[in-house]
DNA sequence: GTCTCCTTATTACTCCGACATATTACAGAG
DNA sequence: CTCTGTAATATGTCGGAGTAATAAGGAGAC
């Protein structure tokens, strides 16, 4: 699998590099923190597969130029989100994939690092399709005004700038965060980021098929319009209505 | 705070101690597990505010009786659940509220452990609402004999042993757990460990409360039989009925 | 007087090498 | 062939030393 280099060797691109929130690989991000990312992925991706056993501690350390503290604390970090399990003399094994926390915000990131499985995709939109007009319903009864100024201003974004942008994808998360937000329920508010993940990354997907099928503004407009009435039937309706024309373009966009 | 003992200073009660699944704190749980699990009830019962600041590396760990690689690797397991966030120079500091992983199984056993918050709990009853119906729907489209066969039993062990007792709490989780893993849905079964271990935890709660006020098995047969004949409707209204039936033995028992 | 830039001190981060502990696997006895 | 005891091995824990990054305080310019 090639050595690849974790350390950085790159004095220069100092002070603030406006890396986004995408990809601050090289400083930002700890070195057990860029390692759990990487074997993160390497898990997610199916590179090693349920059940393996990887190499020894100081063996894998050493491939990875890495102290054998860093590694193990990378791997504890794994260990937290359920993807492996380590036992003396054992060895530390990949779990079944039952075990993993898939609403895990960083798992999720993981999972959409490389080519996404369609099959999880379909999966995540059925869960939005299930919680998110639930909570249209439910933000529809008890958002107060904070929570409609910040709907109306990520709706406003979403305007500016279009889905093809950073900032216009942006903008689309906060509004469905926004609502969740507006549930007042700490419950609900925990799936903001699998939930967010979802959506962003399958809205970059859809604007990876160059034709963006539809004006995605009218559905939203639907939704906030039903909860600032105070609507929940209105609120529940109109939010169905647009994850499945979503889950509908991604899964066109997907299918060629 | 007092000292607390971590270590293992006892070498008797070695061999297969029967400590069932509910505190195995001596051994079987690793060192830094043991503190990630201190740490985590900690923040959870509110003894740590968000925004606070913990005390250095070495003095907490001093403090600890543990070993600083120790007690970095449990920090670590906090930060891969949201819960605190280091950087140099500024500390390990608690992170506010909303970032915290609420679904992460540990995290809820934690938020648990101490005397659990009323409204939390109604909220995570909340989320029950939308998701086990909408669950119970799509398993009655997608079970296959054998989800409806794992079904079954965990219901003739939950009449066998009744829910005052360890058993019967777990086939009352397998059976819920059954239901969401016909659903087929990876990300709906990710669920499983948060709203398994919640049922769990309020069901002992019903139980504390020792006026037990309903029999709970007829619910349960309705939302089988639905889903064993394959009736999405009836299923989701079944289910619908159980959980807000549960919701009010959990209220009432926990409001006096 | 206010702001910007730079210096400095503190803290987490990384590394290293050694020992302790737990568990698997093997070998021997029955 | 089954069971029991032993030994090998990989993870777990420890302590200390050195590096890098950042937040706070101070010097300088406007």
């Amino acid at each position: 699998m090639g050595n690849i280099k974790l350390r950085r060797d790159e004095p220069e691109n100092k002070g603030s590099a406006p890396e986004a929130t995408a990809k601050p690989r090289g400083p930002g991000r700890r070195l057990h923190g860029a390692v759990a990312h990487k074997l993160g992925t390497a898990i997610l991706s199916g590179e090693y597969a349920p059940g393996d056993t990887l190499s020894g501690e100081v063996a894998f350390a050493e491939e990875l130029e890495i102290s054998r503290s860093a590694y193990r604390e990378a791997i504890q970090v794994l260990t937290a989100k359920g993807l492996v399990e380590s036992r003396p003399k054992a060895g530390t094994r990949v779990l079944p994939r039952n075990r993993w926390n898939l609403l895990d915000p960083d798992v999720l990131a993981w999972a959409f690092a490389g080519e996404p499985d369609v099959e999880f995709v379909r999966n995540l939109f059925e869960l939005r399709a299930i919680v998110e007009p639930a909570a249209a319903r439910l933000a529809a009864q008890r958002r107060d005004k904070s929570d409609i100024k910040v709907m109306k201003e990520a709706l406003a974004a979403m305007r500016r700038h279009t889905l093809a942008t950073d900032a216009g994808r942006a903008a689309d998360r906060d509004f469905h965060n926004a609502i969740l937000r507006a549930t007042h329920n700490d419950a609900l508010m925990a799936l903001t980021a699998s939930i967010g993940a979802a959506v962003n990354w399958t809205t970059q997907f859809k604007q990876r098929a160059r034709a963006l099928p539809r004006n995605p503004i009218p559905d939203h407009v639907r939704v906030f319009d039903a909860i600032a009435a105070g609507d929940p039937e209105a609120a529940s309706d109109a939010m169905g209505a647009l994850v499945a024309l979503a889950l509908e373009d991604t899964r066109s966009s997907m299918a060629e």
